[in-house]
DNA sequence: ATTGTATGCGAGCGGGGACTCGCGTAATCA
DNA sequence: TGATTACGCGAGTCCCCGCTCGCATACAAT
């Protein structure tokens, strides 16, 4: 920020300028969002987006951040009380809860994973991936306790849910929300009884038989 | 295009062209890819370039397509005569061909996942992943031969495996690569097993005991 | 009321990017 | 060899973009 906005009238008009920006970047795209653009959208001069953001970059950012932030609250919000129904077997919780944070906003979500380029972003994503990690290995943990790949597993983990979830929301596969959440619970379920069940047979081995 | 070229001279310099272009496409990045830079790349005037090509757009279209032809060739190779090996618990073969074809170029394999906007090139994508999914859908009828939701562990398989193969050749987590093989075989045969289960049990339910 | 400061404006600047056009040169053909 | 066509060049046009600056207005303090 380049100057705090004292009186009420500039604090909104800040406000106004962040609105403007989703709008124009939903809208318009990465590629679209130009400064005049989003000074056009939110009724304001371009001058006048300088006041308080040092430059084009800010903007995006605190649009950005606030949907992750936005993001992470729906996250717990939608996880609520049922965190202690989680089990290796049912991880259903913490994926419906995935599920309805992507869900709240899929044009912002596609320009996120779509357009932007990854790089500049990488660790504001942290906030949500971070809470599906804990909860999975906490799950990983539960079935073998002394697996020393347990972080890798959780890892695949983790990389699959956001993804799978992602293109869900975004793609509108033809799958069932409550299919689909059996699907994902199915696949965490299924992967981590496959482990266990190959370390006990005897560690890790090139060939398994049904 | 807009003309044939003819002689060997001109055909010669559209090739330069290409190959600039990949390269300003890996240095620079896809917001750094000008046509002033590919045109210096490659040796030749900005003039040139617009003999072969109508416009920016179609060189970067020639760039990606080349990059998805190379890689279904590594594909098929990588799979070999290995194809008949393919079980639902051994899924090796098919994502060993597919790291190998990621990690072939990974400079691209960044740009094309992380700064190109998707939405251009979707159908471009399909070749490598219609061959993934051919297989997998193999190995998912094999285990449940008439299961109403069969397409839908098809898609989940796909999606999970190109993100995760994906991810691991960019992000370079520290898992060995025969270990993650492993580990993504665990995935899929785990995945497929836990569905027959379930089915066999009392058909798509809530709540699963181990 | 008067003065000082915060706010808002918008024409316009410097720059870079996509793309063109007219001219010189090399290849091809008769 | 002369004529015709293909080729290659690069200065230059037009456009849009990020961003600034001098000025007018609204608010706050005294």
């Amino acid at each position: 920020m380049r100057k705090e906005p004292r009186q009420a009238r500039s604090r909104e008009m800040v406000e106004r300028i962040i609105a403007a920006g989703r709008e124009v970047l939903v809208q318009a795209g990465y590629e679209g969002f130009s400064t005049n653009r989003v000074a056009e959208q939110a009724g304001v001069s371009p001058g006048s987006l300088y006041q308080y953001f040092p430059d084009k970059a800010a903007i995006l950012d605190e649009v950005i951040d606030r949907y992750w932030e936005h993001n992470a609250v729906l996250t717990e919000r939608a996880l609520g009380d049922r965190v202690a129904q989680i089990t290796p077997d049912n991880t259903r919780p913490v994926i419906d809860a995935l599920l309805t944070a992507m869900e709240a906003d899929p044009a912002l979500l596609r320009v996120v994973h779509e357009e932007l380029p990854q790089a500049r972003w990488r660790e504001r994503r942290t906030q949500l991936v971070r809470r599906v990690r804990e909860l999975t290995t906490a799950a990983a943990i539960a079935l073998s306790h002394d697996d020393p790949h347990a972080a890798d597993a959780a890892w695949v983990i983790v990389i699959a849910m956001e993804n799978l979830a992602t293109k869900w929301v975004l793609d509108r596969p033809d799958i069932d929300r409550d299919d689909f959440i059996e699907e994902l619970n199915a696949l965490v379920a299924g992967y981590l009884h496959q482990r266990a069940q190959s370390r006990a047979v005897g560690g890790r081995q090139r060939t398994t038989s049904s």
